[in-house]
DNA sequence: AAAAAGATAAATGTATACATTCTGTCTGGT
DNA sequence: ACCAGACAGAATGTATACATTTATCTTTTT
């Protein structure tokens, strides 16, 4: 083949269903069928089942008894408690952090997402920059799944995370209803400082609970945008593959 | 082929390989080269490659990056970060049993198995049904974890419990020093009560702290399987595939 | 001698033909 | 009318040939 490197076929066909699945063109309980997929992609079989087989493990298929892939079905109960789960996880990761202590360098890695996360709070005019908030609130989520050093917990955490509406980016507020939403974040970083500060104390409860409770933040944006912008639910792209 | 129902050609290679793994056989970090096992196997590679595609799933294997498969490691401390795991996430799903309330008829199911759980102890003799305790007590954490009615926990707990060394009887102590394990399993099955009474008094925070405590029982098992009878570990299936 | 470049072998990636199993439908019987 | 069994179609399961990539070892160059 003429692709390049991480471009095989099996990678662009993960790609597709991928994209499919999280737009909702692929609708939840749909069964999934290799033939149809593979003329659409202009593809074999071959690649095709190998890049449903990785759905698999990413969470978003499920195989069916008699064999084939099913696309997942999410109800709004689980989108709930996929964070909620998230949460426990990342509590535990703090928790486990403060308990068996972080090196310094590694306290340093995070303290400078804190710095680079304060930075995009304009203190002038007011404004946020939520395209490095968004990025850098990734980056502090991962760097808290290492944090305890569990390769364990990392790697469950880490998957939990990877379902788009469990992801700590989700739901972050946009740019509509600025003043309410810089008040929003600008709570969530302070949550970030304080869950750090816990773990750099040592107070491992402590760190559990407020890793717990930041998890909230994202259940918050979820209802925000489900109750107050129910006509443009459209536009969040985690919100289509939810079935209720 | 001529083989029936659930014994196709990837589900023998599937039940091969996962038996090769856990027996130690194929180490941690090694690659899982498709010829040699389809030849071993006498089958061709495509259901090879598929039942290796099946066991990263388990999370027995891993892809390597530029392709194929390899025998994931596991050192004591993800055993133990494993097992901790498992404790966290029990103690979720008591936490929210006990916080959303379990129908009476699930109730009922789970406090049969605690009443078949006694039965175990023979009064007068003082001898314990292995057997039967291993199996009801594996029942018992499988129910804890669908008893919050949350999908999403459920499944990530039931990953998680596959991993053999984090399942709930894979160190449970065998019929070596009786009267010390019997007093061991007696007080585990004391802590499977008190979570069901927690739950059903809905006292949440009580029903996750004695759960998540109660996973601790596997910790201090493994830990006796290893100190005292650091001859003996052959014996025990789970320890093979620990790689120091 | 060390490093870069090339060739060769070996492994995975892909396509395709064929086998098997599954699913629905149609028929025949009671 | 309803169920059982058989049949046809369609889907997945499997084998195999071939393509491509990756790894290893050699060779060449500095």
């Amino acid at each position: 083949m003429t692709e390049g490197n991480g471009s095989s076929h099996t990678m662009r066909a993960l790609v597709e269903l991928r994209q499919r699945i999280l737009n909702g063109e692929l609708q939840g309980g749909k069964r999934l069928l290799e033939v149809p997929m593979a003329e659409l992609l202009q593809i074999s079989r071959t690649p095709v089942r190998e890049a449903m087989s990785r759905l698999v493990e990413e969470g978003l298929l499920d195989r069916a008894k008699s064999g084939g892939f099913v696309v997942r079905a999410f109800s709004l109960e689980d989108v709930i408690d996929a964070i909620e789960l998230r949460g426990v996880l990342e509590g535990t990761a703090a928790r486990l952090a403060a308990e068996r202590g972080v090196e310094a360098e590694t306290l340093a890695d995070i303290n400078t997402i804190l710095a680079e996360l304060d930075k995009c709070f304009d203190k002038t005019s007011g404004d946020v920059d939520f395209e490095n908030y968004s990025r850098l609130n990734a980056d502090f989520h991962h760097a808290l799944a290492h944090l305890a050093g569990s390769k364990i917990l990392a790697r469950e955490l880490e998957r939990v995370m990877h379902l788009p509406f469990a992801s700590p980016s989700a739901f972050l507020p946009d740019k509509i209803d600025l003043t309410q939403n810089r008040r929003s974040l600008e709570f969530a970083q302070e949550q970030h400082r304080e869950i750090v500060a816990a773990i750099t104390g040592r107070e491992s409860a402590r760190a559990e609970a407020l890793a717990r409770e930041h998890a909230r933040t994202a259940r918050r944006d979820l209802e925000y945008v489900i109750e107050k912008k129910r006509d443009m639910a459209g536009t969040i792209a985690s919100l289509a593959l939810i079935v209720s």
